[in-house]
DNA sequence: GTCTATACCTCGATAGAC
DNA sequence: GTCTATCGAGGTATAGAC
């Protein structure tokens, strides 16, 4: 799977993206990334929003089979810290793409075909985590909560050189270190 | 000062921009938005990068205020504190631009004029809060610390009825949360 | 200071040869 | 499956009348 073009295409498009945003990675350089022509990345998909699904397409997946039933599960301090550990470790599984879904939202909002269902799905982790009958300061702790792990991803040049245990443990600590205060204390 | 053509072109364009984001932003609209044509706009702006420039001048200008001397300022619990109040402070007093300036800067790279001293500014923070001999989790703390400040701004949406103060006052406490289990607590 | 009109570019997307 | 060539739309920016 690894020398096909369509996976090639989507690698370059990562980067490009990455470092340009949605909006600003144009199709001819993504396809010169790869080494074809503007017309041939048409052959493999049929529009630049086509493409940009195609690749938040993992990540919705994997975060909604995280979020699933959300709602049905019982809100617990053990239980939070459950929840949150299983969304760190699908960001940081698609942690090329995550970078750019949380950093770059003003620009995917104009390419909401699959980004309907990620505002869904965080808007449900949020409600979940700030817990039954929450405030507003519970509310913007949950909110605060999962932005960190975004954040620090997307700011990744930082602590480029941190391993994924590292990262993974600390940013766990550092989400429950965001709710420590709140009813949801480890 | 309020009947200025010139305030009123960047109190669309911020509000323009925060809908759409930088790249998504055209000159038409904003200019249309303050009621005069795109032709026009160029009278007092000479350009785009300028006019976003204008946006974000306050914003950094307050930053360095903030951040000024840095290094030179002990790194203690308390100072770590303050030193966080201040930040948080500055980033609520332009609530409006820092809301895209945290979450559309993979756009704004392409009008990377005063950007850079952004960099160069939170890079500083990082480090200094990450304090001394400061191991990789200690960095990851540090970069999670200043990112719940960004992410709730612009994530406000979900929290857009909490009052400045609650707000302040909440991000403060999820900043230090973080640091929390970390040398720097409190 | 604001307008109309326009030059010039790049974008996403398509047509058709090979 | 990749190419060249081209289209139309929309962007930034400029020229010149008022």
């Amino acid at each position: 799977m690894a020398r096909d073009t369509k996976s090639d295409i989507c690698k370059a498009a990562i980067d490009v993206i990455a470092a340009k945003g949605v909006e600003g990675a144009s199709l001819r350089e993504i396809a010169e990334a790869v080494g074809i022509t503007k017309a041939s990345l048409y052959y493999h998909y049929a529009s630049k929003q086509e493409l940009v699904n195609a690749l938040l397409i993992p990540l919705i997946d994997d975060m909604r089979s995280v979020l699933d039933g959300l709602d049905q599960r019982p809100w617990s301090p053990t239980e939070v810290r459950n929840v949150l550990t299983e969304f760190i470790d699908s960001l940081i599984r698609h942690r090329d793409v995550g970078v750019w879904l949380s950093r770059d939202i003003s620009a995917l909002s104009a390419f909401e075909e699959a980004l309907g269902e990620i505002f869904t799905l965080t808007a449900q982790l949020h409600r979940w985590l700030a817990g039954p009958d929450a405030s507003v300061r519970d509310r913007i702790r949950a909110v605060a909560a999962t932005e960190v792990v975004g954040g620090v991803l997307s700011s990744s040049m930082s602590v480029a050189d941190a391993p994924d245990d590292v990262l993974r443990e600390t940013l766990l600590e550092a989400s429950l270190g965001v709710l420590g205060s709140s009813r949801a204390a480890a």
